[in-house]
DNA sequence: CGGTATCCATTCTGATACTG
DNA sequence: CAGTATCAGAATGGATACCG
């Protein structure tokens, strides 16, 4: 009983609480959901993905890639052309993540008004 | 085709990124996949999980709280005694996200391996 | 016991400019 | 096209002290 409670919290969840930490920024999951489909190249995910900026695109893809969710490859043509896919376990990834989506698109109006309920009475 | 990857990424996925920047922060989740047994009391929890400081989980309950997750119920004892659970809105996103536990949990060793990897041929 | 207030370090994010 | 470099501002995390 208790030793379930300290499996989770004393070893696997500071694991587990930095892997989601890493998809917690602000674009890790809406890439890993965006490759699902197909492999994108660099300026096609940041005309996807509209607020991105370059850097930010930059940095996310290097994580992602180092995590070994994403894998790059590069054709050395001209201009150079660079192509961003998943990995099986960026795949196996894709699933959770796809359901944590849907639950947060589905709920998300009920959160709204919990938030404008919870301001509302904080205000007074 | 495209029309579903506009939707996606051009209506709903602000909103949903925004739902999942508040999870990824470093201690929601851990607590909602806590109370999911039963409700805990303010240090109860602090004492739980082990590493966060008292702030930090006034702030997170706070934060879950204003979002309809978590729901705080005060006994006017003495000394006062407060207790903390989830909401039906706070058990159905539990689902999920325990899943995605389960994901972290199963491939934290995969991930080790690529960032371990990564580094080594970054290095030279 | 269960907070709030203050303050500081670190991290994250993004705009801008430049490069092979 | 696909980046890197630099720098500033915002958000986040946490230590400490105090309060009802």
């Amino acid at each position: 009983m208790t030793a379930k409670i300290d499996d989770l919290f004393h070893e696997e969840c500071p694991k587990v609480s930095r892997v989601l930490s890493r998809l917690g920024d602000k674009w890790s999951v809406l890439i890993v959901v965006l490759l699902r489909d197909r492999a994108y190249r660099f300026n096609e995910i940041k005309r996807t993905v509209s607020g991105i900026s370059q850097q930010m695109l930059t940095r996310t893809l290097r994580n992602l890639e180092r995590d070994g969710l994403v894998s790059r490859k590069t054709y050395p043509t001209s201009p150079p052309q660079v192509e961003y896919s998943l990995t099986d376990l960026g795949h196996s990834l894709s699933e959770p993540v796809l359901a944590l989506g849907e639950w947060a698109k589905t709920h998300l109006g009920e959160i709204d008004a919990a938030q404008t309920r919870f301001d509302r009475r904080a205000e007074k």
